[in-house]
DNA sequence: TTGTACGCGTTATCAC
DNA sequence: GTGATAACGCGTACAA
């Protein structure tokens, strides 16, 4: 039933029972000095008898602070989006802090409203989105401290993120040791980090004087992974070993290519990126570089936090993928 | 850099430079009434020539609403979460909602405390627990409006839920009439919903004169589901069968079992619960029951907001799964 | 239709 | 160490 809601007891109400002031109550509840043994008992006794607590939306009216980050995302079921969620959570239950969480994926229209809106609410922002690199300044504008996924330090907003080019550049050395020699990039050209992906596997195969094969997906997804079998394997060059944009796309894509009789890895090879925990259990096992999607959530909180208590300057910050060997790469069998 | 935080506009600010008072503006950024042509002209002016947006915490404190609601689960990377996460999420930003996001996975022990603590800030609470059925009454301590995953009504509790005895009883008669004898049950007992799928897959083989044997897992994840099948396969009596507790749980059993050399379904059928995206790519695809999670997310914070705005009583809801065949499940093959 | 004035519950700034 | 009291920015009687 809806409840009657019985008015929580204010601070006034403490004061009056306890035979003070509000402001000694203030003082008290924040800890902020000592008092003599008979107030503080009366206190005390007062706040559990009459079971208070303060009110966070009257503390954050005075002190401007909701002790609040906004984390915003592009879909929390892509995996790697969950792992950067479960690490801002952990790190915010550390240190006190509590997320407005959104998941952007359906409408990012009216995502620049929704950022100017949600930056009300809170002390800070962590921000994962396809904007423009133009369109930037959007978040500097928001006049609130911001951890943005990919470079922004351009416009002075702080950034967090994995070494993408080098991880591609592990994957694309990886399989030219094993003998590959056409190599497929199946992108998805929307996405913040496909560019550096795409230039990474580049970098690698020029050294061994070979050029990519480029296709790309129409999302980050399964079913994407799926879909582009068709173009990818059936056309009249097919390669040996394909890098996909990330784990999801490679384990959609990876099923669906051997649905069609092509076995993985003997005849094509297939590989990601993230490390999501179910590249451990396909058949066979995914190949993939750990993006650290854990570590960046925790990153991102534990810098936006030092940016909204000033002791950090904005900069751009990148953590070391992890190259993950598994079954769905391995030498091509001559047929 | 941290930001010179120039404070925003405020109301007086608007006032001032539209020549109106305080009351006029807010009355007009409310859409309360109509205005004479001028004042509203110069209402609407002032506001974007100031930039003005209404500070939503000042309003809190007035209208005792905060347009935010809680949404508490147990660890964002089981999917059956992740889908709850996006049903609510979708339909907060529908009803023009703000999803304060917590992760009690790492540490359930201060949950009490921290749901105190959570609902001052909020306007009610979406509660997936473990917590025991004695201590729900908790839930309607709080003074605030909540939805809970699970029977909570006999404490005035709303609640939404999924038939998981049905469920479970309709992947018991699948399992019958493909001929199989010998079902087992791999639960995970902290969970919830366990006690109430192994009835449902009990009620079905007892119909059919059998008894199911149980196993447990000591958690609902893969890799207990890889653990687990050492004392499941590897015992006297082998089953034709296993029914997992949750998908992610049979993932990892039909992993562990393949590299044990146990063929999935020549061998040994199995079935999980929440048919997660994953459930579809895996080696065989996986027989499971859809458990609605994001229509359980979204009927959640739909019927939380009824309850706020107090034209909804508490009830239980039930939604209906749906049985998913797939490859996991087949007739045993006699060797 | 518009203005005046008060209150929401807390913290900060002075006095004492 | 403690108490008055003025903010914080907004909504809303009540009066005009």
């Amino acid at each position: 039933m809806a409840p009657t809601t019985p008015r929580p007891p204010t601070m006034r109400d403490v004061a009056r029972t306890a035979g003070v002031s509000t402001a000694t109550v203030s003082r008290y509840v924040n800890g902020l000095q000592r008092f003599t043994e008979a107030t503080e008992a009366r206190l005390r006794e007062a706040i559990d008898q009459l079971g208070f607590t303060v009110d966070p939306v009257a503390r954050s009216m005075i002190t401007g602070r909701t002790h609040t980050v906004a984390v915003v995302i592009l879909d929390i079921r892509n995996p790697h989006f969950t792992g950067i969620v479960k690490g801002a959570n952990r790190k915010a239950q550390q240190l006190g802090y509590n997320l407005l969480f959104v998941d952007t994926g359906e409408r990012q229209s009216a995502e620049a409203g929704m950022l100017r809106e949600l930056s009300r609410r809170v002390d800070g922002l962590i921000v994962s989105s396809r904007m423009p690199d133009a369109d930037l300044s959007t978040l500097r504008d928001l006049d609130k401290p911001v951890v943005f996924f990919g470079r922004a330090s351009q416009v002075g907003v702080h950034s967090v993120s994995a070494d993408g080019r080098s991880a591609a550049a592990m994957l694309g050395r990886h399989l030219i040791d094993l003998g590959h020699r056409r190599i497929a990039y199946l992108g998805y050209g929307a996405a913040r980090w496909d560019a550096e992906r795409k230039a990474g596997l580049t970098d690698a195969l020029r050294e061994a004087g070979l050029e990519p094969m480029f296709f790309s997906a129409d999302s980050p997804t399964l079913e994407a992974g799926e879909k582009s079998v068709g173009e990818v394997l059936m056309g009249s060059a097919r390669p040996d070993a394909v890098v996909c944009y990330n784990d999801m796309l490679a384990l959609g894509f990876m099923k669906q290519a051997q649905a069609a009789g092509v076995r993985v890895p003997e005849q094509v090879s297939v590989a990601g990126f993230d490390d999501i925990p179910f590249a451990r259990f396909s058949t066979p096992t995914l190949t993939t570089v750990d993006m650290q999607s854990e570590a960046m959530g925790e990153l991102a909180l534990e810098r936006l936090i030092e940016l909204i208590d000033g002791t950090l300057d904005a900069s751009e910050e990148m953590l070391k993928p992890r190259l993950v060997l598994r079954q769905s790469t391995a030498a091509k069998v001559r047929t």
